[in-house]
DNA sequence: ATGTGATTTGTACTATCGTACAAAAGATCA
DNA sequence: TGATCTTTTGTACGATAGTACAAATCACAT
């Protein structure tokens, strides 16, 4: 009932509702989602806070959009790049391509849909450490299924490490990846300058690499027999 | 001009000021600064508003508090369990040991302050994400000393592997922490309930097993000679 | 017990929040 | 051109935010 175009549907007019929703983006990525007001989100766009009512319907609504235009393609991006990387014979080389497959998405820079992957994950690593609701829900059923795949194929070029043991250090490798987009200064910093935390292509290969050895730890069962006792007892 | 205590300094009245202080530190920790009210502080801490800014002035001073009064004995407890790790003699295990007393601070739980590692962690965690201005500034010149402490220490243990790679790999480490802090129940799921994310013992010893290995990796520059290019090009 | 300084309470002020909605403006085609 | 639908604007409402401040209450030395 709503839009009926003649012509050229996905034609080119200065769109406010794109406008919008990379205003939005790049606001709630970088501050968090409650300290961004829909004013500032509007204003930033160049629209009028009753734009924003008029598009999205609610603030809620607004993220949701965000999620759901970038979910899809990720995802995708992110299938493709691992069925090629499970077609590499060599084992070690294979765990390495699966890595590079899950990590390389979400360094992509640039303003289109595809080229936002930085943004779009620095997003989810925010609402992720804000706890919050709508995000969560989209994210835990429309990401599992990722991560199991990856999860899957990792497990596939390390059968002898328990999948509990792979699913914990993939785990860290989203953490770490979450962290390098939220605060890339702090390794230009701690480098004094001879690193810069911002440059993608440093950041994904210094993370395959760390990761792929860190997947190829000996499982923790069978790892340091009787050598010592960790400091913090197993309470809790 | 404050405080004019008679007999028993550091008595035991319920005190009100460390019961808003807990209750803060928990609500920010789980919603973020932004989400949480000073209302809601107060309600959760059993106070009245306006006790809040008698104790603390401002919201900021609230969290500020919140960090002086933990950054201190983290870090003095981080340089105990360094320097007991440096005395390590094996370069293998000490570089465990090292790794180890940087994360087991970090998993304390309990309710007094030595106790409150994981709470004030996931805290610095969340504020880290959201650019909070207070925690930014407190951070980088409270953490920086101990954080180059470890990356010396580390780097004692690797003299092969450059420095810049090894404060790659300890900010993955510090990301894979908070991110471990903040959603473990992601663990719990994807491992369909085989692995406990809660955890803080097995969280530990995953953590310090993958980041050994990841430390151990070897240096960029001499690995992969010409094996397959990066999927990224070297731009921006 | 009483006075004094430290807390706690209650309330109010102003600013800003998300959202609603009517009117204006713009586009599209008979 | 004029009718109709979409989009944008402007403004307003109620809720809630952080903070201020006077009054009430408490703890305790004299």
């Amino acid at each position: 009932m709503v839009r009926k175009p003649t012509s050229k549907e996905t034609a080119r007019k200065p769109n406010m509702r794109e406008a919008i929703l990379a205003a939005a983006e790049e606001l709630f990525a970088t501050n968090g989602f409650n300290a961004v007001s829909v004013r500032d989100i509007a204003h930033a766009a160049g629209a009028n806070p009753g734009s924003v009512t008029y598009h999205f319907k609610t603030k809620d609504g607004l993220l949701l959009e965000i999620y759901r235009r970038h979910c899809g393609p990720m995802n995708l991006r992110r299938s493709e790049l691992l069925a090629a990387a499970k077609r590499v014979r060599d084992l070690q080389d294979r765990l390495e391509a699966v890595v590079r497959a899950y990590v390389a998405p979400a360094f992509t820079s640039g303003s289109d849909l595809a080229g936002g992957g930085a943004r779009f994950t620095r997003l989810r690593a925010v609402m992720s450490a804000e706890g919050n609701e709508v995000a969560r829900k989209i994210i835990a059923q429309t990401f599992d299924d990722t991560s199991h795949a990856f999860i899957d194929a990792i497990h596939d070029s390390l059968p002898h490490v328990p999948r509990t043991d792979i699913v914990w250090r993939s785990h860290f490798l989203l953490g770490a990846l979450y962290y390098s987009l939220v605060t890339p200064d702090r390794v230009s910093r701690l480098s004094r300058g001879e690193a810069d935390g911002s440059d993608a292509a440093s950041a994904i290969e210094q993370l395959v690499q760390a990761t792929v050895a860190a997947f190829q730890a000996p499982a923790l069962d069978q790892a340091a027999p009787a050598r010592r006792r960790p400091v913090v007892s197993s309470k809790t």
